[in-house]
DNA sequence: GTGCCTACTTCCCGAAAGAAAGCAGGTCTC
DNA sequence: GAGACCTGCTTTCTTTCGGGAAGTAGGCAC
């Protein structure tokens, strides 16, 4: 009996390279995907004007994202996006309009986790300075 | 005057490439600084029979670590784990032991970190089945 | 000496990310 | 109809990053 639990345990632990949880942590912890999932659950910079309004889930258009996620490279934004909608946690609509309008927004299940990359990003935010003093300090050891 | 609070939310904006805060989220925006800090705050499978309890700040070996994280490379582990001490989100401590004992043990930073990763570890093991069916559901629509 | 231990470090190579150009399908202009 | 725009990709090339395996340092045991 404890080695079935042993082993259902096992099958479930997020540490195991096997495991399918591991490789959903794996594709979530990316730099594109935390900052994709900030931007359309309407966790820009423009909306923390008005505390704890305008944070809905936003559709945005790939132009949009392009913009906002400053570094992002054309072939990356399509890629993590296509993964995202794959796994359910946005939808890609096209609209047939006079240039393709294409909108990408966030699903129940992607709004979930944009509450956690909203932390990532909040925190970030506030403890820069602290991660900054750091590694000033510890750069500075190593003479 | 409209300007100035542009240009100041512009400078902490997460968004912006160059943001300090942006280098310091695409840092932790990483599948290795995830699993360490899950480690390293007692986050742990053994940990999640006692609920509430033993989810404190546990210091771990460079081999339990090793062991733990299933998949990691000695060279990058090593590599992880410096720049989070840089950071100051752990400290590592040699203790001269017959044979050498390395320690790493969060910071009271890193443990405010862990709590969003474990946020994470946690989502992608209750989240892990739906985004497998969303998967299989996609992939087979492509047909 | 030789071997073994931990905790790295170094080297090499394949895979992944970035930069830039090209492309598809549509409209507008002339 | 030819050319010039537009958005939203796709393709190609280059560079950088991560994994694998081997080697190293310092200490002890035999």
């Amino acid at each position: 009996m404890a080695t079935t639990k042993a082993q259902a345990k096992a099958e479930y632990n997020a540490f195991m390279a096997v495991c399918p949880s591991r490789q959903l942590l794996d594709r979530i912890s990316n730099k594109w995907v935390v900052l994709i999932l900030c931007a359309l659950g309407g966790d820009v910079p423009d909306a923390s004007d008005q505390p704890g309004a305008s944070h809905a889930p936003k559709a945005m258009r790939y132009s949009e994202l392009s913009r906002l996620l400053a570094g992002v490279s054309q072939k990356m934004l399509t890629q993590t996006l296509r993964a995202l909608e794959r796994d359910g946690l946005l939808t890609r609509t096209v609209t047939p309009t006079v240039p393709v309008t294409v909108t990408y927004q966030l699903t129940g299940l992607g709004l979930s986790l944009h509450h956690l990359t909203r932390g990532l990003r909040h925190w970030a935010q506030t403890h820069m300075d602290q991660v900054l003093a750091n590694r000033e300090k510890n750069d500075a050891q190593a003479f």
